[in-house]
DNA sequence: CCTGGAGTTGTCCTA
DNA sequence: TTAGGACAACTCCAG
Protein backbone atom coordinates (compact mmCIF):
# COMPACT_ATOMS: atom_id res chain seq x y z
CA UNK A 1 0.00 0.00 0.00
CA UNK A 2 2.20 3.03 -1.37
CA UNK A 3 1.41 6.36 0.83
CA UNK A 4 3.33 9.83 0.81
CA UNK A 5 3.59 11.90 3.27
CA UNK A 6 4.35 15.49 3.31
CA UNK A 7 6.19 15.77 6.38
CA UNK A 8 7.31 19.47 7.06
CA UNK A 9 7.00 19.72 10.41
CA UNK A 10 10.15 17.39 11.23
CA UNK A 11 12.26 18.77 8.72
CA UNK A 12 12.73 22.46 10.54
CA UNK A 13 14.22 24.59 8.74
CA UNK A 14 15.22 22.63 5.72
CA UNK A 15 11.35 22.42 5.03
CA UNK A 16 11.22 21.79 0.89
CA UNK A 17 12.04 25.44 -1.05
CA UNK A 18 9.76 27.45 -3.58
CA UNK A 19 11.04 25.45 -6.96
CA UNK A 20 10.96 21.67 -4.61
CA UNK A 21 7.66 21.97 -3.83
CA UNK A 22 6.68 22.86 -7.24
CA UNK A 23 8.73 20.07 -8.75
CA UNK A 24 7.72 17.58 -6.09
CA UNK A 25 3.92 18.53 -6.52
CA UNK A 26 4.31 17.64 -10.06
CA UNK A 27 6.03 14.32 -9.46
CA UNK A 28 3.43 13.27 -6.92
CA UNK A 29 0.71 13.98 -9.65
CA UNK A 30 2.63 12.22 -12.30
CA UNK A 31 3.19 9.37 -9.56
CA UNK A 32 -0.57 8.80 -8.80
CA UNK A 33 -1.83 9.53 -12.36
CA UNK A 34 0.34 5.79 -13.01
CA UNK A 35 -1.57 4.70 -9.62
CA UNK A 36 -4.81 5.36 -11.11
CA UNK A 37 -5.01 8.25 -8.46
CA UNK A 38 -4.88 5.64 -6.03
CA UNK A 39 -1.83 7.18 -4.35
CA UNK A 40 -2.47 8.08 -0.73
CA UNK A 41 -0.70 10.89 0.48
CA UNK A 42 -0.86 12.19 4.14
CA UNK A 43 0.29 15.52 5.59
CA UNK A 44 1.93 15.91 9.09
CA UNK A 45 4.08 14.78 11.91
CA UNK A 46 5.09 11.63 10.39
CA UNK A 47 5.95 9.61 14.03
CA UNK A 48 1.76 10.12 14.30
CA UNK A 49 0.38 9.59 10.72
CA UNK A 50 2.48 5.95 10.58
CA UNK A 51 1.42 4.30 13.97
CA UNK A 52 -1.96 5.57 13.56
CA UNK A 53 -2.50 4.29 10.12
CA UNK A 54 -0.65 0.87 11.18
CA UNK A 55 -3.68 0.89 13.50
CA UNK A 56 -6.52 1.85 11.63
CA UNK A 57 -5.61 -1.20 8.94
CA UNK A 58 -4.16 -3.74 11.05
CA UNK A 59 -0.99 -3.78 9.37
CA UNK A 60 2.02 -6.19 10.98
CA UNK A 61 4.90 -4.69 8.34
CA UNK A 62 5.89 -1.55 7.23
CA UNK A 63 8.69 -0.66 4.56
CA UNK A 64 10.86 1.62 3.50
CA UNK A 65 13.32 3.40 1.55
CA UNK A 66 15.93 4.97 3.44
CA UNK A 67 16.39 9.13 3.79
CA UNK A 68 19.44 10.23 4.67
CA UNK A 69 18.94 13.54 5.88
CA UNK A 70 19.63 14.55 9.55
CA UNK A 71 16.43 15.07 10.31
CA UNK A 72 14.98 12.56 8.66
CA UNK A 73 17.18 9.28 10.42
CA UNK A 74 16.37 10.81 13.75
CA UNK A 75 12.44 11.04 12.97
CA UNK A 76 12.69 7.74 10.74
CA UNK A 77 14.72 6.18 13.90
CA UNK A 78 12.33 6.87 16.76
CA UNK A 79 8.98 5.53 14.53
CA UNK A 80 11.41 2.33 14.23
CA UNK A 81 12.02 1.93 17.42
CA UNK A 82 8.36 2.56 18.82
CA UNK A 83 6.78 -0.05 15.85
CA UNK A 84 9.56 -2.77 16.74
CA UNK A 85 8.53 -2.54 20.21
CA UNK A 86 5.15 -2.97 19.31
CA UNK A 87 5.43 -5.83 17.59
CA UNK A 88 5.38 -4.51 14.03
CA UNK A 89 8.01 -5.56 11.20
CA UNK A 90 9.78 -2.63 10.28
CA UNK A 91 12.17 -2.85 6.83
CA UNK A 92 14.25 -0.30 5.13
CA UNK A 93 15.94 -0.17 2.20
CA UNK A 94 18.06 1.61 0.19
CA UNK A 95 16.93 3.21 -2.92
CA UNK A 96 18.35 6.36 -3.62
CA UNK A 97 22.71 5.98 -2.94
CA UNK A 98 24.69 3.03 -4.72
CA UNK A 99 27.18 2.67 -1.66
CA UNK A 100 25.72 3.00 1.86
CA UNK A 101 27.62 5.85 3.84
CA UNK A 102 28.46 3.54 6.92
CA UNK A 103 30.03 0.71 4.91
CA UNK A 104 32.55 2.94 3.26
CA UNK A 105 35.24 3.19 5.25
CA UNK A 106 39.05 3.50 5.85
CA UNK A 107 41.21 0.44 6.91
CA UNK A 108 41.25 2.18 10.62
CA UNK A 109 37.01 2.18 10.47
CA UNK A 110 36.92 6.37 10.00
CA UNK A 111 35.32 8.29 7.17
CA UNK A 112 37.04 9.46 4.33
CA UNK A 113 37.50 13.13 3.85
CA UNK A 114 38.96 13.37 0.37
CA UNK A 115 37.03 12.17 -2.73
CA UNK A 116 39.34 10.72 -4.59
CA UNK A 117 40.53 7.90 -2.22
CA UNK A 118 36.57 7.79 -1.08
CA UNK A 119 35.51 7.09 -4.62
CA UNK A 120 38.20 4.71 -6.60
CA UNK A 121 39.00 2.72 -3.59
CA UNK A 122 36.56 2.98 -1.08
CA UNK A 123 33.41 2.78 -3.49
CA UNK A 124 34.97 1.03 -6.95
CA UNK A 125 37.01 -1.53 -5.43
CA UNK A 126 33.90 -2.45 -3.11
CA UNK A 127 30.53 -4.17 -4.22
CA UNK A 128 29.75 -2.93 -7.51
CA UNK A 129 26.09 -0.94 -7.10
CA UNK A 130 23.18 -3.44 -7.61
CA UNK A 131 20.98 -3.70 -10.53
CA UNK A 132 17.52 -1.88 -10.95
CA UNK A 133 14.46 -3.75 -9.67
CA UNK A 134 11.58 -4.16 -11.80
CA UNK A 135 8.31 -2.36 -11.10
CA UNK A 136 6.19 -4.25 -8.73
CA UNK A 137 3.64 -6.16 -10.35
CA UNK A 138 0.48 -6.25 -7.97
CA UNK A 139 0.01 -3.76 -5.38
CA UNK A 140 -2.57 -2.83 -2.49
CA UNK A 141 -4.05 0.10 -2.05
CA UNK A 142 -4.95 2.23 1.31
CA UNK A 143 -8.37 3.58 1.41
CA UNK A 144 -8.30 5.79 4.28
CA UNK A 145 -10.89 8.74 5.47
CA UNK A 146 -7.75 11.09 6.14
CA UNK A 147 -5.89 10.82 2.87
CA UNK A 148 -5.56 13.96 1.88
CA UNK A 149 -6.12 15.83 -1.77
CA UNK A 150 -2.51 16.78 -3.26
CA UNK A 151 -3.50 20.08 -4.02
CA UNK A 152 -4.12 20.71 -0.67
CA UNK A 153 -0.78 20.28 0.74
CA UNK A 154 0.30 23.78 -0.16
CA UNK A 155 3.00 22.50 -2.45
CA UNK A 156 1.98 24.15 -5.91
CA UNK A 157 2.86 27.62 -4.86
CA UNK A 158 0.44 30.42 -5.64
CA UNK A 159 2.74 32.65 -7.73
CA UNK A 160 3.34 32.29 -11.43
CA UNK A 161 6.64 32.24 -10.98
CA UNK A 162 6.60 28.11 -11.09
CA UNK A 163 5.17 28.50 -14.52
CA UNK A 164 8.39 29.27 -16.19
CA UNK A 165 9.36 25.64 -14.76
CA UNK A 166 7.08 23.69 -17.16
CA UNK A 167 8.82 24.80 -19.94
CA UNK A 168 12.13 22.82 -18.68
CA UNK A 169 11.01 20.11 -16.83
CA UNK A 170 8.71 17.25 -17.43
CA UNK A 171 8.63 15.68 -13.39
CA UNK A 172 7.31 12.40 -14.06
CA UNK A 173 9.39 8.58 -14.62
CA UNK A 174 8.91 9.39 -18.27
CA UNK A 175 10.89 12.55 -18.09
CA UNK A 176 13.34 10.97 -16.29
CA UNK A 177 13.91 8.51 -18.87
CA UNK A 178 14.07 10.71 -21.53
CA UNK A 179 16.44 12.84 -20.09
CA UNK A 180 18.67 9.93 -19.47
CA UNK A 181 18.31 8.54 -22.94
CA UNK A 182 18.47 11.85 -24.35
CA UNK A 183 22.54 12.17 -22.56
CA UNK A 184 23.80 8.74 -23.49
CA UNK A 185 22.64 9.12 -27.58
CA UNK A 186 24.17 12.51 -27.75
CA UNK A 187 26.17 14.13 -25.02
CA UNK A 188 28.07 11.38 -23.18
CA UNK A 189 30.29 10.46 -25.69
CA UNK A 190 31.56 14.05 -25.26
CA UNK A 191 30.68 14.72 -21.68
CA UNK A 192 34.52 15.33 -20.24
CA UNK A 193 35.28 17.74 -22.32
CA UNK A 194 31.43 19.21 -23.22
CA UNK A 195 30.31 19.48 -19.58
CA UNK A 196 33.00 22.15 -19.08
CA UNK A 197 30.73 24.62 -21.57
CA UNK A 198 27.45 25.64 -20.29
CA UNK A 199 26.48 26.55 -23.51
CA UNK A 200 26.65 23.36 -24.84
CA UNK A 201 23.77 21.22 -23.69
CA UNK A 202 26.42 18.46 -22.37
CA UNK A 203 25.32 17.55 -19.38
CA UNK A 204 22.43 15.00 -18.08
CA UNK A 205 20.04 17.45 -16.45
CA UNK A 206 19.05 14.22 -13.89
CA UNK A 207 19.70 16.16 -10.92
CA UNK A 208 16.35 16.88 -9.89
CA UNK A 209 15.24 13.50 -10.65
CA UNK A 210 17.46 11.55 -8.77
CA UNK A 211 16.74 14.13 -6.18
CA UNK A 212 12.86 13.35 -6.06
CA UNK A 213 13.85 9.53 -6.85
CA UNK A 214 11.99 9.24 -9.87
CA UNK A 215 14.86 7.43 -11.29
CA UNK A 216 17.58 5.59 -9.04
CA UNK A 217 21.50 6.22 -9.49
CA UNK A 218 21.44 2.72 -9.94
CA UNK A 219 19.56 2.87 -13.07
CA UNK A 220 21.53 5.94 -14.21
CA UNK A 221 24.86 4.00 -13.32
CA UNK A 222 24.18 1.12 -15.25
CA UNK A 223 22.77 2.67 -18.42
CA UNK A 224 25.66 4.48 -18.50
CA UNK A 225 27.75 1.28 -18.34
CA UNK A 226 25.53 -0.24 -20.94
CA UNK A 227 25.12 2.25 -23.50
CA UNK A 228 29.33 1.95 -23.28
CA UNK A 229 30.12 -1.81 -22.63
CA UNK A 230 33.48 -2.21 -24.56
CA UNK A 231 34.90 0.24 -23.03
CA UNK A 232 35.52 0.69 -19.34
CA UNK A 233 38.40 2.30 -19.86
CA UNK A 234 36.73 5.30 -21.42
CA UNK A 235 37.11 8.53 -19.92
CA UNK A 236 33.66 10.24 -20.92
CA UNK A 237 31.89 7.31 -19.09
CA UNK A 238 34.34 7.59 -16.05
CA UNK A 239 33.65 11.14 -15.50
CA UNK A 240 29.96 10.79 -15.61
CA UNK A 241 30.30 7.57 -13.45
CA UNK A 242 32.68 9.71 -10.96
CA UNK A 243 29.73 13.16 -10.92
CA UNK A 244 27.80 9.97 -9.06
CA UNK A 245 30.23 9.38 -7.17
CA UNK A 246 30.25 13.08 -6.18
CA UNK A 247 26.30 12.82 -5.18
CA UNK A 248 27.42 9.66 -3.18
CA UNK A 249 30.59 11.57 -1.53
CA UNK A 250 28.10 14.46 -0.92
CA UNK A 251 25.44 11.60 1.29
CA UNK A 252 28.38 10.43 2.78
CA UNK A 253 29.95 14.02 4.31
CA UNK A 254 26.41 14.53 5.46
CA UNK A 255 25.84 11.25 7.25
CA UNK A 256 29.42 11.69 9.07
CA UNK A 257 29.49 15.28 9.70
CA UNK A 258 25.43 16.10 10.22
CA UNK A 259 26.41 19.90 11.08
CA UNK A 260 27.58 20.07 7.17
CA UNK A 261 24.23 22.47 6.04
CA UNK A 262 25.25 25.21 8.93
CA UNK A 263 28.79 24.82 10.17
CA UNK A 264 32.33 25.13 8.39
CA UNK A 265 33.97 21.93 8.69
CA UNK A 266 36.79 23.76 8.79
CA UNK A 267 36.84 25.20 12.14
CA UNK A 268 39.33 27.64 11.34
CA UNK A 269 36.75 29.73 8.99
CA UNK A 270 34.52 30.46 11.90
CA UNK A 271 36.79 33.17 12.22
CA UNK A 272 36.48 34.30 8.31
CA UNK A 273 35.39 38.28 8.37
CA UNK A 274 32.52 38.16 6.37
CA UNK A 275 31.62 41.59 4.83
CA UNK A 276 28.49 43.03 7.02
CA UNK A 277 25.78 45.13 5.64
CA UNK A 278 25.88 42.83 2.54
CA UNK A 279 22.21 43.47 1.21
CA UNK A 280 22.72 45.25 -1.47
CA UNK A 281 25.65 43.35 -3.08
CA UNK A 282 23.56 40.12 -2.02
CA UNK A 283 20.42 41.25 -3.49
CA UNK A 284 22.44 42.20 -7.01
CA UNK A 285 24.03 38.69 -6.85
CA UNK A 286 20.80 36.67 -6.40
CA UNK A 287 18.77 38.65 -8.97
CA UNK A 288 21.39 38.56 -11.72
CA UNK A 289 22.66 42.50 -11.60
CA UNK A 290 25.91 41.87 -10.85
CA UNK A 291 27.50 43.55 -13.95
CA UNK A 292 29.93 40.65 -14.84
CA UNK A 293 27.67 39.22 -17.68
CA UNK A 294 28.74 35.34 -16.65
CA UNK A 295 27.51 35.73 -13.33
CA UNK A 296 24.65 37.54 -14.16
CA UNK A 297 23.35 34.86 -16.69
CA UNK A 298 24.42 32.09 -14.32
CA UNK A 299 21.86 33.73 -11.67
CA UNK A 300 19.31 34.14 -14.12
CA UNK A 301 19.46 30.60 -16.04
CA UNK A 302 19.00 29.84 -11.85
CA UNK A 303 15.64 31.96 -11.26
CA UNK A 304 14.50 31.12 -15.20
CA UNK A 305 14.69 27.44 -15.18
CA UNK A 306 14.96 26.54 -11.87
CA UNK A 307 18.23 24.39 -12.83
CA UNK A 308 22.03 26.02 -12.54
CA UNK A 309 24.85 24.52 -14.85
CA UNK A 310 27.71 22.91 -12.53
CA UNK A 311 30.69 25.00 -13.85
CA UNK A 312 28.43 28.50 -13.36
CA UNK A 313 27.54 26.75 -9.76
CA UNK A 314 31.18 27.05 -9.09
CA UNK A 315 31.64 30.56 -10.58
CA UNK A 316 28.80 32.72 -8.99
CA UNK A 317 29.58 30.36 -5.65
CA UNK A 318 33.34 31.49 -5.96
CA UNK A 319 32.13 35.65 -6.76
CA UNK A 320 29.64 35.48 -3.54
CA UNK A 321 32.20 34.29 -1.25
CA UNK A 322 35.15 35.44 -2.47
CA UNK A 323 34.90 38.42 -4.66
CA UNK A 324 31.53 39.62 -1.80
CA UNK A 325 32.77 38.12 0.92
CA UNK A 326 29.41 37.31 1.51
CA UNK A 327 29.06 34.12 3.96
CA UNK A 328 28.77 30.89 1.97
CA UNK A 329 25.09 29.93 3.85
CA UNK A 330 23.60 33.11 2.28
CA UNK A 331 23.98 31.61 -1.39
CA UNK A 332 23.33 27.77 0.26
CA UNK A 333 20.05 29.30 1.36
CA UNK A 334 19.43 30.88 -2.40
CA UNK A 335 20.07 27.92 -4.15
CA UNK A 336 17.88 25.86 -1.80
CA UNK A 337 14.88 28.02 -2.51
CA UNK A 338 15.33 28.28 -6.16
CA UNK A 339 16.99 24.79 -7.35
CA UNK A 340 14.43 22.21 -8.88
CA UNK A 341 17.19 19.89 -7.64
CA UNK A 342 17.59 21.34 -4.33
CA UNK A 343 19.08 18.60 -1.89
CA UNK A 344 20.37 18.99 1.56
CA UNK A 345 23.73 16.87 0.80
CA UNK A 346 24.86 18.16 -2.36
CA UNK A 347 24.01 21.47 -1.76
CA UNK A 348 26.06 21.70 1.33
CA UNK A 349 28.60 19.93 -0.08
CA UNK A 350 28.92 21.93 -2.83
CA UNK A 351 29.02 25.27 -1.22
CA UNK A 352 31.50 24.34 1.26
CA UNK A 353 33.61 22.95 -1.41
CA UNK A 354 33.75 26.30 -3.24
CA UNK A 355 33.76 27.88 0.07
CA UNK A 356 36.94 26.46 0.68
CA UNK A 357 35.77 25.43 4.33
CA UNK A 358 35.01 21.84 2.97
CA UNK A 359 36.44 18.47 3.57
CA UNK A 360 38.36 18.26 0.76
CA UNK A 361 39.37 22.01 0.79
CA UNK A 362 40.07 24.00 -2.05
CA UNK A 363 43.46 25.97 -2.08
CA UNK A 364 42.50 29.39 -0.66
CA UNK A 365 44.32 31.25 -3.60
CA UNK A 366 41.78 29.69 -5.90
CA UNK A 367 39.29 32.43 -6.83
CA UNK A 368 37.45 32.01 -9.65
CA UNK A 369 38.30 34.97 -12.42
CA UNK A 370 34.70 35.55 -14.24
CA UNK A 371 36.06 37.54 -16.99
CA UNK A 372 38.79 34.72 -17.79
CA UNK A 373 35.68 31.69 -16.88
CA UNK A 374 33.77 33.30 -19.50
CA UNK A 375 36.36 33.62 -22.18
CA UNK A 376 37.38 30.34 -21.89
CA UNK A 377 33.96 28.17 -21.12
CA UNK A 378 31.90 30.80 -23.09
CA UNK A 379 33.82 32.55 -25.36
CA UNK A 380 30.90 33.00 -27.96
CA UNK A 381 28.82 34.31 -25.13
CA UNK A 382 26.20 31.66 -26.20
CA UNK A 383 25.26 30.99 -22.73
CA UNK A 384 25.44 34.33 -22.05
CA UNK A 385 23.36 35.63 -24.69
CA UNK A 386 20.31 33.24 -23.52
CA UNK A 387 20.38 34.35 -20.33
CA UNK A 388 20.87 37.80 -20.61
CA UNK A 389 19.55 39.09 -23.37
CA UNK A 390 19.85 43.21 -23.01
CA UNK A 391 23.70 42.09 -24.18
CA UNK A 392 22.39 39.99 -27.05
CA UNK A 393 23.83 42.44 -29.49
CA UNK A 394 27.25 42.96 -27.98
CA UNK A 395 30.01 40.95 -30.13
CA UNK A 396 31.82 37.93 -28.58
CA UNK A 397 34.48 39.93 -28.18
CA UNK A 398 33.14 42.45 -25.84
CA UNK A 399 30.83 40.81 -24.38
CA UNK A 400 32.84 38.76 -21.49
CA UNK A 401 33.16 42.63 -19.72
CA UNK A 402 31.25 45.16 -21.76
CA UNK A 403 32.53 48.01 -19.49
CA UNK A 404 35.51 47.58 -21.73
CA UNK A 405 33.98 47.91 -24.71
CA UNK A 406 34.57 51.18 -26.87
CA UNK A 407 31.02 53.76 -26.45
CA UNK A 408 30.45 53.15 -30.55
CA UNK A 409 29.94 49.94 -30.01
CA UNK A 410 27.95 49.59 -26.76
CA UNK A 411 26.13 52.18 -28.75
CA UNK A 412 25.49 50.04 -32.10
CA UNK A 413 24.47 46.86 -29.31
CA UNK A 414 21.69 48.93 -27.73
CA UNK A 415 24.03 48.60 -24.06
CA UNK A 416 23.91 51.15 -22.06
CA UNK A 417 26.07 50.92 -19.14
CA UNK A 418 24.59 51.83 -15.67
CA UNK A 419 21.20 52.28 -17.43
CA UNK A 420 20.05 49.03 -18.81
CA UNK A 421 22.67 47.03 -17.53
CA UNK A 422 24.61 47.40 -14.66
CA UNK A 423 28.71 48.45 -14.41
CA UNK A 424 30.24 45.69 -12.39
CA UNK A 425 29.82 45.92 -8.31
CA UNK A 426 33.18 45.73 -7.41
CA UNK A 427 36.85 45.04 -8.83
CA UNK A 428 37.66 41.86 -9.80
CA UNK A 429 41.87 42.56 -8.83
CA UNK A 430 40.67 44.49 -5.89
CA UNK A 431 38.43 42.08 -4.28
CA UNK A 432 40.54 39.38 -4.61
CA UNK A 433 42.94 40.73 -3.20
CA UNK A 434 40.72 41.46 -0.22
CA UNK A 435 40.13 37.94 -0.35
CA UNK A 436 43.48 36.78 0.09
CA UNK A 437 44.11 38.91 3.00
CA UNK A 438 40.93 37.58 4.33
CA UNK A 439 42.08 34.05 4.12
CA UNK A 440 45.26 34.96 5.07
CA UNK A 441 43.67 36.47 8.42
CA UNK A 442 41.71 33.44 9.12
CA UNK A 443 44.77 31.29 9.41
CA UNK A 444 45.80 33.10 12.25
C1' DC B 1 55.00 5.47 13.51
C1' DC B 2 57.02 7.14 9.40
C1' DT B 3 57.07 8.51 4.60
C1' DG B 4 55.80 10.31 0.44
C1' DG B 5 52.51 11.58 -2.83
C1' DA B 6 48.33 13.84 -3.69
C1' DG B 7 44.41 16.93 -3.22
C1' DT B 8 37.65 17.95 -9.37
C1' DT B 9 37.02 22.12 -11.71
C1' DG B 10 42.32 28.41 -10.88
C1' DT B 11 45.00 32.62 -11.73
C1' DC B 12 48.84 35.27 -12.67
C1' DC B 13 53.38 36.26 -13.93
C1' DT B 14 57.44 35.28 -16.29
C1' DA B 15 60.48 33.49 -19.50
C1' DT C 1 51.45 33.31 -27.99
C1' DT C 2 52.30 29.71 -24.72
C1' DA C 3 54.02 26.71 -21.24
C1' DG C 4 55.45 26.28 -16.58
C1' DG C 5 55.98 27.50 -12.00
C1' DA C 6 54.46 30.01 -7.85
C1' DC C 7 50.87 30.68 -4.91
C1' DA C 8 51.13 27.83 1.74
C1' DA C 9 51.06 24.89 4.26
C1' DC C 10 48.37 21.20 5.76
C1' DT C 11 45.80 17.19 5.98
C1' DC C 12 44.58 13.02 4.18
C1' DC C 13 45.60 8.44 2.94
C1' DA C 14 48.00 4.14 1.82
C1' DG C 15 51.85 1.40 2.18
Amino acid sequence: MPIFILDDESAGEWKYGGASRWFLYEALNNLSKQLDHKLSIFQGDAKAIIPELIKKVGASSIYWNRCYEPWCIKRDALIKGNLKSEGITVKTFNASLLWEPWEVLKKDGSPYKVFTPFYRKGCLMSQPPRYPLDTPVEMNFLSSDDCKDLNTLGLKPSSDWFKKLENFWDASTKGALSKLSIFLDSALSDYREGRNFPGRKCVSFLSPYLRYGLVSPNIVWHAALSANPNNLEDKNLDTFLSELGWREFSYYLLFHFPDLPTTNLQKKFDRFPWRSNAEDFFEKWKWGLTGYPLIDAGMRELYETGYMHNRLRMVVGSFLVKNLLIDWRYGEQWFWDCLVDADLASNSAGWQWIAGCGADAAPYFRIFNPITQSEKFDSEGMYIKQHVPELSGLPSKYIHAPWQAPESILKESGVELGNNYPYPIVDIKASRQKALEAFAQTKM
